[in-house]
DNA sequence: ATAAAATACCACCTTTTTGTAGCATATAAA
DNA sequence: TTTATATGCTACAAAAAGGTGGTATTTTAT
């Protein structure tokens, strides 16, 4: 399963947002844009905002814009934070109860695993997203 | 989210018969161990001998045992089988329709971090956490 | 002022995943 | 042969995730 449908929606949302020129998105526009349901859509977006990730602006020309910098976002950060830290706290096996002294036989891979995949994650900001797109336009 | 439930059960009772000595286990029995409820392990035990990890006995004595060496079984495999095959196939964004030869802009990232992912559980055999908990119990 | 265009909130519905129950079937010990 | 201990099958129930609808509120263009 690796991530729930609304990890992905978020990821799409704001790399759809980080690499386009505008600077402000409506919920109607992103929704016809990534086909995203509408109303689950403007939920999601309620909720990035909740997370500081964006701004709302309510009324006519309102939306949803960048509350910060792009460099400071990369893509393990908006996963753990959709997420909830489930990621980074539970275990694959979902056994809690398990202690640091006396791991199981599994830890070890599984926290390479998990340890790799969030590393190549983190090394990407939305703002190197944005980058690559303008490097693919040239 | 990473990987459901279903997923987490399978490895912990593969896991759990690998590194054990007795060489059949009972459905109540892993059940008492693992801690997984009754009648869905029964359910899922059924399932991994379907696919070919497990081999069942049925009536007095029976239970469950290993189809294969546990050489050839590794964490990845676990989890691609159990999962389907959405997770090689399917993308992070669950955009099944982008073309190779366009690919967006953050698929180099997600095929790094999903590639060194499988590649550490892939690396890790059953019989490799055999030996692990051996020389743990030196 | 009024209407249009936008987000916010709250409650509900649908689908998927997880978990339960009953009964049938198979095997071995007593 | 009877009984205890196993798995197999089918259907259902509960919980979680995903998705929809109505209405209120805010802001700007007209
Ligand atoms: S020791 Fe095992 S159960 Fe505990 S966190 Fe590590 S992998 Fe998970
Ligand atoms: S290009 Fe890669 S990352 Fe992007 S949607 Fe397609 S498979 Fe996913």
């Amino acid at each position: 399963m690796i991530l729930n449908k609304t990890t992905e929606y978020s990821l799409a949302v704001l790399g759809y947002m980080a690499v386009s020129q505008d600077d402000i998105f409506s919920a109607e526009f992103l929704h016809h844009e990534l086909k995203i349901p509408r109303r689950y859509l403007r939920k999601l977006l309620t909720d990035l905002s909740k997370l500081g990730f964006i701004l709302s602006t309510k009324g006519r020309n309102g939306g949803f814009a960048f509350a910060r910098p792009l460099g400071e976002i990369n893509l393990a950060a908006i996963i753990k934070t959709v997420e909830g830290s489930e990621l980074m706290e539970s275990c694959i096996l979902g056994h809690q109860s398990c202690k640091e002294e006396q791991p199981c036989v599994m830890h070890e891979t599984w926290l390479e695993a998990k340890t790799k995949m969030l590393e190549a994650l983190s090394n990407t900001t939305l703002h190197d997203l944005r980058e690559r797109k303008k490097a693919k336009s040239d």
